[in-house]
DNA sequence: AAAAAGACTTGGAAAAATTTTT
DNA sequence: AAAAATTTTTCCAAGTCTTTTT
């Protein structure tokens, strides 16, 4: 009864591809392709647009994507944006919750606990500050000297307040539509739908049920009950865990303690803060209005039961709102306008918006299939200028419906029989039917530049072979992987084998590539100084030649491809230590390349004449257009995928942020088994035990082995005795280097369990003995399925990912403007990067512009100090003093004068926030986390809560949310 | 069962594009 | 207009996990 969730979905896929055909003037657009544009990707079409894309068409202008975001006034008031209603019918909730999106939803108020200050860091390693990767020496995994300090920067960070409890969501409640109005056929859509959503529930292990069934219910009820579940929850999260205990306080103390003075806030512990997941699944499961079942259940189980009816509701929404999905996805809208319609605007203002006007080429001539998304959103936001939308009309909903229907049907068949995994593809791990596409693109060929580099001092012929590798190298002159013997060495063994045993060349410390480098960098300002009109004349002629690379038709469906330029040839620049870091990744040949492609596609030309590709296969069981073998590590490939806003990635997408709901509903019983084992006496499942746990609480990576000639980096699995070090009161210290070399470091308050069971696993091992010696990934994934059909080690991370979003944000912005709340939303974003260890270096400038700010706010400070002192003279009758150029001011009333400093105030306040910002974040990535973690259900159902219009959630402007869009 | 292949997702940094400030 | 700051894309490395072979 799983498959419920697949429901949701398919929906959404459907009316994706539905989306009509735009014909684009795209060559492909003679296919009876449907475009890819709205559909899904929202990102991408954004893309499309900027970049040239695409044509154009009908002549409408599209707004760029930015002038979205940016300043048009918030779309909030205004009507709903087009865009938006989908969203949040998406996700929102379900029904109509008559109910105005805060107010209703129970504070999340409660958990005082947490507030700790976080601490600066403290890790004990007097590491520098500076970024991380230094070359620094400081292999500590392997060997067995314990590794002294961290030599990166290390952050473990903590989430200073945990989340633990928080509130629960509400998310529901806060669907609220907006009144927008549907067309009829739409809301025939929606009729349809619910039979859907039913079943779906029915799938649904715990609770999930209920949800819907609560959405349907009153919102009252609702309301009532997450409120009292909320605070039960919070009662009970602490509680349940044992490791409340440990987490906030003490680790908090000991970071404290221990803190280390550089690095500061990253770096704290975190005891605490990774719990928050944890609990409150654990809370949700126990909390204690059970008198409402249904209700209950939804809102006892925050993520889940919240993410869970976010779907569902979702469905619904979209369902019933038929039209106005449609209206959403761009895909769609599209497709309507483009055949025949494309009136003029929507009838709403909030389609019309004022299309900025970018110079981006994208828009330019089609447009339809671009436009979408991020316009929509833009345009309701912004204001309305006459951008001529497409409307959407009948025909639009017509088709929808149709294609609705039809999908519906048959996601049901498919996907019912299996509750999770193979949505999209039937059954047999089909991807696709059909498959066209041009193939890849090469890079242009070496043009010798002459430029001789110095040998002794003296100049040296080359030949064009040798002089490419000899411009490789002195292109990264600047670089520190020119200071590392690794690269030197490994470098100088692949050049020599082009310059020949006897080469007057026998020694790279003689060679003095500056004459190249400085070459290059005149070429590079040479470009710098192109006009603006060769730029982009320039830039025109690169998209012409690339444009018929850049789509390819997917069962009908234009899609855009991810990668379709072969990479070029250079210094292979491997992270961390890699042993293979300097070797020449040799140019890539048309007989390297294996192409995959439909059995009826035309079979795409090699761009070299005379040559011609490896081979060419029709494998549906494959989304790769193509691949290679990597010329470093020749046993691997490098693949040409569609681009990330493709349907086929979407689908991905959703299915992993799918199975971490999922896991919502099996979390408890997967930790009351794995404390259970903690103590077991049989060693494996002893340590499959406590690697779930630290999986679990830690959103560690799985830890696959890896071979000598990678980067020495572990994952849980691969952990060494070194790296994790048992200190006092149940501390463990973790520290080792991650994915990327990315140093993870982390003090954590353990279940005493699981401290002495890591004891004793160190008992009688060396520092590089792995920690966990009966266990590897396949083991443990093997186990974890066995906990929930299609569970694996990473699925927690984005778990924990979904749990702490949902949480901080359920903790509530307060009644703040829009800024406010979007930083709380930042907040959030960050938290979960925090919890994922993503870091990145601090950048060069970080200190400058902190001085800069800090110049800044002693100027107003300055000015503040000064307007108060006028006031205090105007108040008695007398004139401003000079200023500081003495010259005599300008005499104002008390009045204007206290508006003046009001506004100063305001100034520095925002200052202030905005270094704060800008250092607690200098070293975290929001990035990744934003693309790959969090779910945009949740991000949407925070925004129609909060009344933010989404596309200042900038997320959205990034990737697909084919799901979010669903 | 374990090693090798294969296919796909996740990541940080560099580059490019935009926007803001000077 | 130029420079600086920011945001978005691109690039491609580095993981995860599944499937196939040995």
């Amino acid at each position: 009864a799983c498959e419920d969730s697949d429901d949701e979905d398919t929906p959404l896929v459907f009316s994706r591809r539905k989306t009509t055909p735009i014909s684009s003037e795209l060559k492909n657009s003679s296919l009876p392709l449907r475009n890819d544009k709205p559909s899904g990707k929202l990102g991408s079409d954004a893309r499309t647009l900027n970049d040239r894309g695409s044509s154009p068409l009908k002549g409408k202008t599209v707004s760029s994507s930015k002038p979205s975001s940016s300043k048009p006034t918030l779309g909030t008031q205004k009507s709903p944006p087009p865009s938006s209603r989908n969203l949040k019918s998406l996700l929102s909730s379900t029904r109509p919750s008559p109910s105005p999106p805060s107010s209703a939803r129970p504070s999340p108020s409660l958990q005082p606990l947490s507030n700790r200050p976080s601490p600066p860091s403290t890790r004990p390693s007097p590491s520098p500050p500076s970024t991380r990767p230094s070359p620094s020496p400081q292999p500590s995994s392997n060997r067995p000297s314990p590794s002294p300090l961290p030599s990166r920067t290390t952050h473990s960070k903590l989430p200073s307040t945990n989340g633990a409890s928080s509130a629960n969501h509400q998310l529901k409640k806060d669907i609220l539509v907006k009144g927008e109005k549907r067309s009829p056929a739409a809301v025939k859509e929606e009729k349809r739908a619910p039979a859907v959503i039913k079943e779906e529930k029915l799938a649904k292990p715990l609770g999930d049920d209920s949800d819907d069934s609560d959405d349907d219910k009153p919102l009252s009820t609702r309301c009532s009950v997450g409120s009292q579940k909320g605070i039960s929850n919070m009662a009970e999260g602490k509680p349940c865990s044992s490791d409340s205990e440990d987490d906030k306080p003490l680790c908090a103390r000991i970071d404290k303690g221990r803190a280390t003075a550089g690095t500061s806030q990253t770096q704290k512990l975190k005891a605490g803060s990774v719990k928050p997941l944890s609990t409150k699944l654990q809370m949700k499961g126990n909390s204690g209005t059970s008198a409402i079942k249904h209700d209950d259940s939804d809102e006892d189980k925050p993520l889940s039961s919240k993410l869970q009816q976010n779907g569902s509701i979702n469905r619904e929404t979209q369902i019933k709102k038929g039209p106005v999905s449609s209206i959403k996805r761009p895909s769609a809208d599209l497709s309507a306008g483009h055949s025949s319609i494309k009136k003029a605007k929507l009838s709403d203002a909030s389609t019309s918006g004022k299309a900025k006007q970018i110079p981006l080429k994208a828009r330019v001539k089609d447009d339809d299939d671009h436009i979408p998304i991020s316009q929509r959103l833009n345009k309701s936001a912004s204001g309305s200028k006459s951008v001529p939308v497409k409307k959407i009309t009948k025909v639009n909903s017509s088709k929808l419906k149709k294609v609705n229907k039809k999908s519906k049907k048959i996601m049901k068949k498919s996907s019912y029989s299996k509750s999770s995994k193979e949505l999209p593809n039937s059954g047999d791990g089909q991807k696709w039917t059909t498959l066209v596409h041009s193939g890849v693109i090469f890079p242009p060929p070496y043009q010798p530049h002459g430029v001789k580099m110095l040998y002794n001092g003296k100049p040296v012929d080359l030949t064009p072979e040798q002089e490419e590798v000899a411009t490789m190298y002195a292109v990264m002159l600047e670089t520190d992987y020119v200071q590392k013997e690794k690269f030197n060495e490994n470098f100088f063994t692949d050049w020599k084998k082009l310059l020949g045993k006897n080469h007057v060349i026998q020694d790279l410390s003689k060679c003095d590539f500056r004459p190249i480098h400085e070459w290059h960098l005149s070429e590079k300002e040479k470009k710098k100084q192109m006009t603006t009109e060769d730029k982009k004349a320039l830039k025109e002629e690169k998209l012409k030649l690339e444009e018929k690379y850049m789509w390819a038709i997917v069962d009908g469906v234009k899609e855009k491809v991810g990668n379709f330029r072969v990479e070029p040839p250079g210094l292979f620049r491997g992270r961390g230590e890699h042993p293979k870091m300097g070797k020449l990744k040799k140019r890539i040949h048309p007989s390297d390349i294996t192409i995959n492609i439909g059995k009826d596609a035309p079979i795409p030309e090699c761009p070299i004449p005379g040559q011609s590709w490896k081979e060419v296969r029709h494998d549906n069981t494959v989304t790769w257009l193509a691949y290679w073998n990597d010329p470093i590590n020749p046993k691997e490939f490098k693949y040409v995928f569609l681009a990330a806003s493709s349907t086929l990635k979407g689908q991905s997408d959703k299915e992993k942020y799918e199975k971490a709901r999922k896991l919502k509903d099996y979390i408890e019983g997967i930790r009351t088994t794995y404390k259970k084992n903690f103590n077991s006496n049989d060693m494996t499942r002893r340590q499959i035990a406590v690697a779930t746990y630290l999986i679990d609480r830690l959103a560690l990576r799985a830890g696959n082995e890896k071979d000598d000639d990678e980067a020495d980096t572990v994952g849980c699995c691969t952990l060494k005795v070194e790296n994790v070090i048992p200190k006092e009161g149940c501390i463990l210290e973790f520290d080792f280097l991650g994915k990327d070399s990315i140093k993870y470091y982390k003090q954590f308050a353990a279940d005493k369990d699981v401290y002495e069971a890591v004891k004793k696993f160190r008992q009688g091992k060396r520092d590089g003995d792995d920690l966990f010696d009966k266990l590897d990934t396949s083991k443990l994934n093997a186990h974890l399925k066995e906990l929930m059909p299609g569970l694996t080690a990473k699925v927690f991370r984005t778990f924990n990912a979904s749990v702490t979003l949902d949480d901080m944000l359920a903790k509530g912005v307060g009644n703040g403007e829009v800024p406010e709340k979007i930083a709380s939303y930042q907040h959030a974003n960050k938290e979960v990067a925090i919890i994922c260890n993503h870091q990145r270096a601090v950048s060069k400038s970080h200190s400058t512009q902190m001085d800069r700010l800090k110049t800044k706010i002693d100027e107003a400070k300055a000015e503040l100090t000064e307007l108060e002192m006028d006031l205090t003279r105007a108040k008695k009758g007398k004139p401003p003093l000079k200023d500081s150029n003495g010259k005599q001011k300008r005499n104002l009333t008390p009045e204007a004068i206290e508006k003046k400093i009001l506004s100063v105030k305001t100034k520095i306040d925002k200052y202030e926030r905005d270094m704060k910002s800008k250092e607690d974040l200098k070293e975290i990535a929001l990035g990744t986390s934003k693309i790959n973690y969090l779910d945009p259900r949740i991000t949407v159902a925070w925004c129609k809560r909060n009344e933010v219009p989404i596309e200042k959630v900038k997320l959205f402007l990034l990737h697909n949310f084919p799901i979010l869009v669903l």
